[in-house]
Order: structure tokens, then C-alpha cells, then sequence
DNA sequence: CAGTGGTCTAGACCACTGA
DNA sequence: CAGTGGTCTAGACCACTGT
């Protein structure tokens, strides 16, 4: 090929979003198929794997479905795929300038009870570590945290009085890059967490849940119900 | 490394994971700086295209940050992605195998309110299409929805009826592929809304707003209340 | 200003899967 | 079973940025 060493070659990212342009033009509206790899490249110019690149980008985004055999077909509605961070409390409170506080509420090691056994599948009989914690920003209540931990999976846990540092940040030093389950709800706010957050009663809260699991055995299930009116926000 | 050389060469999902176990050993939390990509290229017997799939791969997930001159530092507190699909609700319902409903509970051309018109950057008096409507999964009702479209940006949308079909497949259709800002977070039921869901008013209810642009010009924005004890769930 | 990651190329083999 | 995407290679130049 004697390219025009006129440009450095076409960019992945002009051919993603020349490529986006195009769907939304409707060019390929009629089978929803969009032309091979080899083509592409051939009608910009460029060599397969950039265009490889451009594709599988639309792939993660949500706009275009790749399969083997198949090609690359345009999807009818595409997934809009949001992205969120998930921050330590600390981190997300330190974001906003303002000053972390940490305190644990209460520490007691209990028999699992029986709707955290049926999630993190415990045995009958099996010992958890429950924790309930706050974190404050500049003073004012931010997040309350009810967390469970499987004492058999991480026996070690057991030594940690979690008074000087929460669970959360003790727990991504030791069991880092585990595989988890995030749920996202709303509850009201039960007596008990209502006192804490400095809310009435029955106040809608955000709630995420989170159970992590290290290797198949569940290390950990979390419950992080936000101060009234705490929003969690991206963009896509 | 007693690589074999008849090896068809090791994948990047090889690399990456086993750069995940080091990193996790703390193999380099003295510095907490991952080897260079040449480096790694040469210790695992490969390109150094594959190390960088490889590495640029856990730097989305947030694993390890990476700068042109400075290297790929590890992060101290990985910071967790977690990645939402945001169906149309429609295919949110079929998805459970329950039957979808539409309903156009009313829809009304005004001027927007000050709130609206400070998110949206519009002119004073612009004037909004207002739509409220309901879907239904198996005649149960799953979720309302309160959408303003910008009129200015999307005149056409003046003759829509709305009747048979939901804003939101509508607009997938005509406005594809545009920038958005999503939150999550917890209101109470207004009475209208306890209504519409069949719940109590003030009950907590899982809510999901969004903003779209359009080259910077604001589209719509919805709030999409679900019914009580809704969760949105993913993996990651 | 030198070293690191970012990206592109041209070519190759492979794995999957739909016709 | 043939065509498409998935991935790897070996090499190159470039852009950025810390020293």
C-alpha cells in the first residue's frame, strides 16, 4: 500500500464516531448489518485492527452486537450502558472537601440469621461478624453502613476491634479485586437508622447493597443507607 | 519464565489476570508502579501489544491508573466500576417474562418551570411538552414516568400523541446515541404518584432521573419513579 | 529531553457459528 | 465449511510529561 503520507493514518476514535454518525443516518437501517472488518478498513483507508478497535468500542458501549459468523449488527434499541463509580465513604466524602469522620456504632459476632445464610450460603449454625457503622462529613451524618461478614472465610476478622478504621477500607487491603453483587433500592429509614442519620423515621433513604465474594465463598454483605436526599449521579 | 516457545502465544486475558494476582500479592507495593510494557512484554514472551490489552484493560476497570511519562501506578483504593444497563422499561418487563402495558396518563404543553429551566438551560418562557405515564407489568403497575421534551430542540415531538407508544421508545428512535446524566436516589410516594403505583403515600420509592443532550442542547429530562421495593441490580 | 504509554500497520492464525 | 470477528506479532512513530 502507498499511503499518502499525507496523514498518520486514520484515528480509531474518527472512525467510532464517523462510524456512530452513519448508524444514526440510518445507512445501515435496511438489514441492520453493518459491513465487515476487511471492508471497513479498505473504505477508510486504515489497517483491520484499527478498525477492530473503533467496532469493539460500539460493542461496550451498547450500540452494536458482534458476533462470529454473524457481522456486526446494529441494535434496534440500543443498551444504554451507565457507568458508576463506587467510592469508599471516606474517598466520596473527602471529594467534596469535606472532612471524614468515622465511627462504629456496634460490633457482635451472632449466628448468621436466616435470610443472610440463604445469600451468602452459610451453613446452619454459621458465625458472622456484624458491624454497624457511620460515616460523617463535616460532622453532619452522611451514611450509616450494616455490614455482615463470614467469619469461616475470613477468620481474621475476628481480630479487628474496626474502631479506629472502618470495615469497608480494612477490607479492600485484604481481600482486594474480588467479584461482587451491587443492588440499588430505596427503604425508609427504620428507627434505629433514623436516629443515626439525624432523620425521622420512614424517611425515604438510598440504599446500596453489596455481597462480595472472594473465589465462590462469600467474604461479605454490606447495606449503606445515604443521608435524606442523597443522589448518585453519572454520566454516559 | 519457562514459557513453552510452541505456545500460541499467551492471551492478554492470561496477563491481566495474572498481573491481578500480583498485584494483589503486593508484588510491587514498594512503589506501587507496575513494570513497563516493554519489561512485561519480555518477561511473558509477547508483544508488547498484548501486554498493553492487558493493562489498559485494568485500567478501566480502575485496578491501575496509567500516564504517558510516569508509568502504571497501582491504585492504593482500587476504585470500583460498576456498569448498569439502562433498559427501556418496556424491555426491562418483557425481560421477566411479564407482560408490558403502556399507558399515557396525561400530557400537557407548558412553560417550564424555573427548575426545569436551570437544568436544561432554557430561555425564559420556553415552553415543554409535560407527559406522565404508566407501565404496567403483568397488569401490575411497575413504574411511573414524569418526562419533559425540550420543544425548542425537538419540535417534532408537538405531534406526538403519545397514546400508543411511551416517550422513551420514542425518543430512542428519533434522538439515538445522545449524551446523558443519570442519578439514582430515594423519594416518597406524592400522592399522585402513591396513586398511579397503587402504594401509600410518602412509601419509599427507588428513583432514576436523567438528563439527554444533543450537541449541548438539552432534550428532555424524566424521572422515573418504580414501584415499592423495586431493586436494580449488576454484577462487576 | 528521554522514557513511557497511545496508537497504527500489515500480516497471520484461530474459534466460533450460521448458511 | 466458509466467512466473520478475536487475538497475537513485530515493528514503528507519536504525544505527553516528569525529571
Amino acid at each position: 500500500m502507498a499511503d499518502q503520507p499525507e496523514k498518520r493514518g486514520v484515528t480509531f476514535r474518527e472512525i467510532k464516531s464517523d462510524l456512530l454518525e452513519r448508524i444514526a443516518a440510518g445507512e445501515w437501517a435496511a438489514d441492520g448489518i453493518v459491513p465487515g472488518e476487511v471492508e471497513l478498513a479498505a473504505e477508510y483507508g486504515c489497517a483491520r485492527a484499527t478498525v477492530n478497535r473503533a467496532l469493539r468500542d460500539l460493542a461496550e458501549d451498547g450500540v452494536v452486537e458482534r458476533k462470529r459468523r454473524a457481522g456486526t449488527r446494529i441494535l434496534a434499541q440500543p443498551v444504554r450502558k451507565a457507568r458508576f463509580d463506587i467510592p469508599i465513604s471516606r474517598t466520596e466524602i473527602e471529594a467534596t472537601g469535606a472532612r471524614y469522620r468515622y465511627a462504629l456504632v456496634d460490633r457482635a459476632i451472632v449466628e448468621a440469621p436466616d435470610w443472610l445464610r440463604a445469600r451468602l450460603a452459610l451453613d446452619r449454625g454459621a458465625h458472622v461478624l456484624h458491624l454497624t457503622c457511620m460515616h460523617y462529613g463535616d460532622g453532619a451524618p452522611f451514611q450509616f453502613e450494616d455490614r455482615w461478614i463470614n467469619l469461616s472465610a475470613l477468620p481474621k476478622a475476628e481480630s479487628q476491634n474496626f474502631e479506629a478504621q472502618g470495615p469497608n477500607e480494612w477490607l479492600v487491603e485484604t481481600v482486594p479485586y474480588s467479584d461482587a453483587e451491587i443492588a440499588f433500592s430505596a427503604i425508609g429509614a427504620s428507627p434505629d437508622v433514623a436516629e443515626h442519620l439525624s432523620c425521622d423515621p420512614n424517611t425515604p433513604l438510598f440504599r446500596i447493597e453489596r455481597t462480595t465474594w472472594w473465589q465462590d465463598v462469600a467474604i461479605t454483605h454490606v447495606a449503606l443507607m445515604f443521608r435524606p436526599g442523597h443522589r448518585m449521579t453519572t454520566r454516559y
